[in-house]
DNA sequence: TCTGGGGTCCTAGGACCC
DNA sequence: TCTGGGGTCCTAGGACCC
């Protein structure tokens, strides 16, 4: 029996970007950004390590990008492709060990704890996996080696691109006096600052601070925070079909331009909700709270949602709950910036479906659902959604790999 | 051409019920 | 003619993640 958990974090390498580059032979080598629409407004997803060393950031709008690298090349996303290749991954990873848990599209931790010693120890699976991944799919990424879950990930952000970095017990200590406490994964900006002022910079100053005073300034967070600081968590490694569902599905989309136009609003807002409800049908999901987002041109974001007698998927009446909702919460005269759509409050159980959704177009649906899957979102669509607009261009971090 | 999109979890306050 | 206390459901907003 080990005396401790040994737990891998693997994370890509500038993944999107990795993808492309080796989809794309003359991109390799070169300073790249994928991002979004190009013709919207957008940000840039990933960028190359190429671009990454000129400065360019994930989350950097694209002129500032433009404005660091000239020589940048924006390529647009395609989720399904970087879908497509994390499933294949995966697939590696489960021949070491069945607790695989995946945290994004390209982030993962295996507990190998008691299948490590059939390939010779932690470390040597670490690097059969980063080998493996290099010699199928032409990307590197880097692993963290530690006795749990947090230890991991921290180790893996030591060293990019490429790294390994093992933590045995006996480093642990060491780690914690040297990372600030936002390294760590949970850590915002927001807690780093209130950290900051309680005069705590490291884990390890966490980890000494009274775990009591930790609790009366962060409630039920003070517990977690000291964990943090003592190098300790005993979550498991958790494999996705242990995992809870889905909560909410909700899609937001930055206009263009701010408008204060009506007409155009409610054309967004009925797109917004025929997309979720396509999606909330196609994964055979039903909600009952539907909510909707405004951002003004200020970034001013204000948000309101209602629940409804019964569950639906149907984007229709998605939408005129959504219309109801803005007209309440719209101030007039305001330049919208951005408008979202979500629904919450999630059954996923068919009888339920149908009960709620019969009133006669269920079959249309289906012909509609498998048209647009056959041929690409809005192929076919309500009459009003003249103006075609391509699906999202981004992953969710939720996203989880096809259970059926 | 300042500041994406898709999620989860937590808090706080109000309504309502027993 | 006084003001409890718990539980659940709901809504709005914020912090954080990739």
């Amino acid at each position: 029996m080990p005396d401790h958990r040994s737990v891998l974090h693997v994370d890509m390498d500038a993944f999107f970007a990795s993808v492309e580059q080796q989809t794309y032979p003359f991109l390799r080598g070169r300073p790249i950004g994928v991002c979004g629409d190009p013709e919207g407004r957008t940000v840039v997803a990933a960028a190359s390590y190429e671009a990454k060393r000129r400065g360019v950031k994930t989350a950097m709008t694209v002129p500032e990008a433009r404005r660091l690298c000239p020589e940048i090349i924006l390529v647009p996303g395609d989720p399904a492709k970087y879908v497509d290749t994390s499933v294949r991954i995966l697939a590696i990873y489960t021949r070491y060990t069945d607790l695989v848990e995946v945290f994004s599209i390209d982030e993962a931790f295996l507990d190998v704890t008691n299948s490590a010693h059939l390939h010779g120890g932690a470390e040597p699976v670490a690097r059969a996996i980063k080998r493996e991944i290099r010699a199928r799919f032409g990307i590197t990424c880097s692993v963290g080696v530690a006795p749990n879950k947090l230890l991991a990930k921290l180790a893996g952000e030591l060293d990019k691109p490429d790294g390994l970095t093992v933590i045995l017990p006996e480093d642990v200590p060491a780690l914690l006096e040297r990372t600030p406490v936002e390294k760590i994964c949970g850590i915002g900006p927001k807690t780093k600052e209130k950290l900051n002022r309680l005069g705590v910079r490291t884990c390890a100053e966490l980890g000494r601070y009274p775990e009591k005073n930790l609790r009366i300034v962060f409630g039920i967070n003070g517990i977690a925070l000291h964990n943090i600081g003592v190098g300790r968590d005993d979550s498991p490694v958790q494999p996705c079909h242990h995992e809870p569902g889905t909560k909410s599905m909700g899609h937001s989309f930055t206009l263009e331009r701010d408008t204060r136009d009506r007409a155009e609003i409610k054309r967004h807002l009925l797109q917004l909700s025929e997309q979720v409800g396509r999606r909330l049908r196609r994964e055979r999901y039903a909600g009952r709270t539907i909510a909707i987002v405004i951002r003004y041109e200020d970034f001013e974001t204000v948000g309101r949602q209602r629940s409804l007698r019964n569950p639906t998927g149907d984007g229709h009446r998605v939408y005129a709950a959504a219309l109801k909702l803005f007209d309440e919460l719209y101030r007039e005269g305001r330049a919208v910036r951005l408008l979202g759509v979500s629904v919450s409050n999630l059954v996923r159980d068919l009888a339920q479906l149908t009960l709620v959704e019969d009133r006669g177009d269920g079959g249309l649906f289906a012909a509609a659902d498998a048209l647009n899957d056959r041929f690409g979102e809005f192929s076919v669509a309500r009459a009003r959604l003249s103006e075609r607009r391509p699906g999202p261009r981004v992953i969710p971090p939720s996203w989880r790999p096809r259970r059926e």
